[in-house]
DNA sequence: CGAATTTGACCTGA
DNA sequence: TCAGGTCAAATTCG
C-alpha cells in the first residue's frame, strides 16, 4: 500500500482536537466508501457496455483516491501523535485490556513471525540451541503490540482490497483460483488472519528462499490419536503483508476438528470454496449462516479474528465515550466492503 | 501438569 | 547439494 503517505504534521494541537479531526476524516472515508459501495451495486444492476481493462470507471477511481487520500490523512493524525495510547486511552482507561505502545517504532509486520530470522541476526550472542527459548504470542500480546495506526491501517487495507476485488469482479469477471496443487487434496486461501478454527498444531517454521517471511507449518491437533493427516502451510504475502497465503493439504478425516466454540472460517465465508470444509458436518448444526443473523455484527467478526473483535468489541463497551467512537466507525466501515464479497475468489491476483 | 510453541537438527527429493 | 518439510527437545502457557 504505497498510496498511503504521511501527509504531514499536525503540530501540537489538543487532544480533542485530533480525535475530532480524525472522526472526520474517518467519516469522510465511510462516506466515500459507501459511494462506492452504491456504484458498484449500480453497476450490478445495470453492467457497462465496455469493459475498462485498466481496474474500474473514472467515477470508481476518484472514489478510491477520496478514501485514500481520507485514510492517509488520518493515519497521518494518529502518526503525528506521539502517543497513540494516550491519545486514544487516556479517558476512563483504568480497566482498559488495551495497551498500544507509545513508542512503538517497529512497524515491521515480519517481526511477528520473525524469531527464527531474529534468532540468526544475533545467534553470534546466544548459545546454539535455543529450542523452546520463545514469547509466546497470545491474542492479548498481539492486540497489545499493536500501535492503534497499525490497526487503522489493517482494517483500512483489508476492506480497500474488498473493494478493488470487486470492481476487479465486475468489470473483467476476473476469476480465478490461486493455485492448483498437484494433487485434488491441495488447496489455498488467502486470508488476513491464519484462524480457521480448526484444531491445529504447529510443529515446524522455515524461512523460504527469496522470501521475506517464514512458512509456518501446522498439522492436525488428532494426528496422533485419530490419524488424521490434515496439514497447513501459513505464510504472510510479501506484497501485502497483512494477508497470508494459506496452503490446506489433506482433508480432516479425524472426529473433533473444531478448536473452540468460536466462528469458523469456512462457514463464515460460506461462498468460499477455496476453504474446504471438514468432513463431517459438525460446524453447521452448531453455527448459523451469515444471511441468518438479524444484526450485522458478524460481518465484521468473519472477516477480522473473531477472538480480536469480540475483545475489541469489549473495549469499546468498557472505554466510552472516547474508543466507542472509533470502535462504531470501524464496524460500520468495515460493513461497507465486506457486503461486496457474495462471489469466492482470490485476492492475491487483485495485489 | 498437559498442551502448545519454538527452533535446531534431521530427512528427503529434485 | 540444498531448499523445503518434519521431528522432537526445550520451554512456556493456562
Amino acid at each position: 500500500m504505497s498510496s498511503i503517505v504521511s501527509c504531514g504534521s499536525e503540530g501540537n494541537i489538543g487532544f480533542s482536537e485530533k480525535r475530532e479531526r480524525l472522526m472526520n476524516k474517518l467519516v469522510e472515508g465511510h462516506k466515500h466508501a459507501t459511494e462506492l459501495k452504491l456504484l458498484l451495486q449500480n453497476q450490478n444492476q445495470n453492467p457497462p457496455a465496455t469493459i475498462h481493462h485498466g481496474g474500474g470507471s473514472s467515477a470508481e477511481a476518484l472514489l478510491i483516491t477520496k478514501i485514500l487520500r481520507s485514510f492517509a490523512e488520518t493515519l497521518s493524525v494518529l502518526d503525528s501523535s506521539s502517543s497513540s495510547a494516550s491519545f486514544f486511552l487516556n479517558e476512563n482507561n483504568s480497566g482498559s485490556q488495551l495497551v498500544i505502545a507509545a513508542d512503538s517504532t517497529n512497524n515491521d509486520l515480519r517481526s511477528e513471525e520473525g524469531s527464527s530470522e531474529s534468532s540468526k541476526r544475533f545467534s553470534s550472542s546466544v548459545p546454539k540451541d535455543r529450542r523452546g527459548t520463545y514469547k509466546r504470542r497470545s491474542l492479548s500480546n498481539l492486540i497489545s503490540d499493536l500501535t492503534l495506526p497499525e490497526y487503522v491501517r489493517t482494517l483500512y487495507v483489508y476492506n480497500f482490497i474488498y473493494i478493488i476485488k470487486k470492481i476487479k469482479i465486475d468489470s473483467l469477471g476476473f476469476r480465478t483460483e490461486l493455485m492448483r496443487r498437484k494433487t485434488e487434496e491441495t488447496w489455498s486461501n488467502v486470508s488476513p488472519t491464519t484462524e480457521d478454527n480448526l484444531a491445529w498444531r504447529k510443529y515446524g517454521q522455515k524461512d523460504i528462499l527469496n522470501s521475506k517471511f517464514p512458512r509456518s507449518y501446522y498439522r492436525c491437533t488428532r494426528k496422533h490419536d485419530q490419524g488424521c493427516k490434515a496439514t497447513k502451510q501459513v505464510q504472510r504475502i510479501q506484497d501485502n503483508p497483512v494477508l497470508y497465503q494459506i496452503t490446506y493439504i489433506g482433508r480432516h478425516t479425524c472426529k473433533e476438528t473444531l478448536k473452540a466454540p468460536q466462528m469458523t472460517a469456512y462457514l463464515l465465508n460460506p461462498q468460499d470454496h477455496h476453504q474446504t470444509p471438514p468432513t463431517n458436518a459438525i460446524i453447521k448444526q452448531e453455527y448459523p449462516k451469515q444471511e441468518d443473523t438479524p444484526s450485522g455484527e458478524i460481518i465484521i467478526a468473519e472477516k477480522l479474528d473473531a477472538n480480536l473483535w469480540s475483545e475489541l468489541k469489549d473495549i469499546e463497551i468498557t472505554n466510552p465515550p472516547t474508543y466507542a467512537n472509533f470502535g462504531a466507525f470501524s464496524y460500520n466501515f468495515c460493513t461497507t466492503g465486506f457486503h461486496f464479497d457474495d462471489h469466492h475468489h482470490d485476492e492475491s491476483h487483485m495485489l
